[in-house]
DNA sequence: TAAATAAAAGATAAAATTATCTTTTATTAG
DNA sequence: CTAATAAAAGATAATTTTATCTTTTATTTA
């Protein structure tokens, strides 16, 4: 459904998020242990969030990524989802056709139609603060 | 969601589905014409699709595939998808986690549950037969 | 100001996916 | 049986995605 990167992106993100009442920084590494990634590789999807907006980024000693609390309401999924692997999983044809719309279907235009609204509404209102309170339950997990 | 082969293949099984009352066989040629598909890789994508008994191909001259009437109730979207993409997007979990499940959920677990189980019912219960229709109807298109 | 720290940026490499080309095998028509 | 046809199988190549390594830049502490 989404590359491995954006996979990343977001467990990286819901993970910063968890930690940002606690008012310190997570640093590349914390993270990449805590949701099992590959550390080079997640830095460069850390850019991506922080070119973004998604994610606050710090240099140097007790530098590392944040998330403002103030944020944490309004950030979804799918902003996540969009700033790495684009918008074509809830809004591209199923089939991959250049032009697919209401009035020049692909042949499963409409059946993909209702998945897709209900996939992108699903992702629009699944925010951050929910995604951390899950994890900061404990019943949750960020890998394996 | 799913692989450019994936796309290919079920472009391609819609295709051949579409013509098989008229009891021909299509060609390789004709088909990725029809589809806007890469001819060769096409060619191996059916061998796939062949293999899993999803279509019929007979080689030499009046050669190449085809789909008989009496499956075309029988054959679903999802089958054609795990041939070629396996479950993943239908079963798998949505960050990529390895042993996701009820018991050790991600994050968004219970969200994806919801949006997982509807596609893969769209998916079950989207015939052959009906996409083959559709596109006999000339109100849907196969490419562009 | 210098040293230490940590992310950004850039270069490179490995793996997977997508795509093509050549040879082989099976089938049919003559 | 031979030639023609068309898919299967195998080899190779291009592209994209995933991953790593090195150098640079920004920040803090001493």
């Amino acid at each position: 459904m989404f590359s491995k990167s954006c996979e990343y992106g977001i467990r990286a993100t819901i993970f910063i998020a968890s930690k940002c009442c606690e008012n310190r920084r997570v640093g590349l590494k914390e993270i990449a242990i805590a949701i099992d990634s590959p550390l080079a590789f997640t830095a460069k999807i850390l850019q991506i969030l922080s070119k973004n907006k998604i994610i606050n980024s710090t240099k140097g000693v007790n530098g590392g990524f944040e998330i403002f609390q103030k944020n944490l309401k309004s950030i979804n999924l799918m902003q996540i989802i969009e700033a790495i692997d684009g918008n074509s999983v809830f809004l591209g044809c199923g089939l991959g056709l250049e032009n697919c719309s209401d009035t020049h279907p692909c042949p499963v235009h409409n059946e993909f139609k209702v998945i897709k609204a209900e996939l992108k509404s699903m992702l629009e209102n699944t925010t951050l603060e929910k995604l951390a309170l899950n994890l900061k339950s404990g019943s949750f997990f960020l890998k394996y």
